[in-house]
DNA sequence: CCTCAAATGCAACGCAACGTTGCGTTGCAT
DNA sequence: ATGCAACGCAACGTTGCGTTGCATTTGAGG
């Protein structure tokens, strides 16, 4: 029987992989440096990731950096005001922004990460469902609401706003965003007063 | 007196510069590939501009190939569904697509870049505010109502179908997006039956 | 036509990272 | 001790970078 097999550094490499990543973005980020950095020699690298998207994809897979939790407030307000919370601090976060930053702007010109990108997105939109399952057992959702069409509405204005305006996020961007997806309010934090006899939507402010 | 000052072959320059960013992406666009193609000797290019962001952003500046019409269809909801459609069709025709993957995706990477993007959607805001005058001038829109807030639902929401989870958009997906972020439907195209007795919003399907 | 200056063309340079190769070294399990 | 797999090391040619010095073309003004 042989030994184990497989790469021994994958941690140090993928360390590294990450970090000089945030640090230097995805185009300035080579294979040298990270066998520099990770204080291992190239070639090993080369030997098990063919390219630089290889390795950022596996890097990416082998650490949980991206997950954040997924919110149960008791109301749908309350956890896609969560949600958004969640996403801006993600995208916000020195740390984390300059990775999520490179990671989604890279997959928008490399195949290998594209398919990357695309299963995280498939999986966060799989573990967020249960937020509309139970708001659905609440009676906050009309049946025919399509919660992928929320989530990307929802993660999509976070992402012009953080990273394409590059705009300050107000203190309440957060509620103004998650009650303008509300297909139904009811419980708005803030909602205040009661609702208009033609059914216009209660807005915090 | 001397004679004309500046560049004499921008023109081939930005449009080589566009033509090889969309076929090849940002990563893999070269000055000295643009200079082959555009029949210039690369130290025409190094004169004027420094880098490659710098390259790009007066190549992108120059041509006006990401701007579409803002629609006045006579309702929010038609003027959202309106923008959803030709938004999706400038990410999905394949010469603009390109173009726009690349573009977007290379400014979460370069500062320079990223300014461009930033007046761009700026400028975009603006020309989609009469949107909004329009609608509140018929009472669609609750007042407080930020547009820059739909506008970044609307855009991101294309943005992460199209180019991060790169699903095939459904004949629906305009009218669905409209619908979900219109602060007060009323005129739903298709929303047929009368609204629930707790304010449940109409949907078409 | 001639002049003169700006713009461009051309050839070469050092540099950095690429990706590859051959061979030696280390670590661990049998 | 032996054998295998992973790793280290030292080169190699290639490509694109960004720069340099000098020659050539261009076009308006005299």
């Amino acid at each position: 029987m042989p030994m184990q097999s497989g790469p021994r550094r994958s941690a140090e490499i993928f360390d590294a992989t990450l970090r000089l990543l945030a640090e230097r973005g995805y185009e300035r980020l080579t294979i040298e440096g990270v066998a520099d950095r990770a204080g291992v020699n190239k070639t090993t690298i080369y030997r098990w990731w063919p390219s630089k998207p290889a390795l950022l994809g596996a890097a990416l897979g082998g650490a949980p950096l991206l997950r954040f939790a997924v919110p149960d407030t008791g109301s749908l307000h309350g956890d896609l005001t969560a949600l958004v919370r969640a996403l801006v601090d993600v995208l916000t976060e020195s740390s984390s922004a300059a990775l999520a930053a490179a990671a989604l702007g890279a997959a928008s010109q490399n195949p290998e990460l594209a398919a990357l990108v695309q299963t995280f997105f498939a999986d966060r939109l799989a573990a967020e469902l249960p937020i509309f399952r139970r708001a659905a057992a609440r009676g906050e959702l009309p049946d025919g609401t399509d919660p992928m069409l929320v989530i990307d509405a929802l993660a999509g204005a976070v992402w012009v706003r953080v990273l394409l305006r590059r705009l300050p996020v107000e203190e309440d961007f957060a509620e103004n965003l998650a009650t303008l997806l509300c297909p139904r309010v009811g419980t708005s934090p803030a909602a205040g007063g009661p609702r208009d006899t033609d059914g216009t939507r209660g807005r915090t402010g």
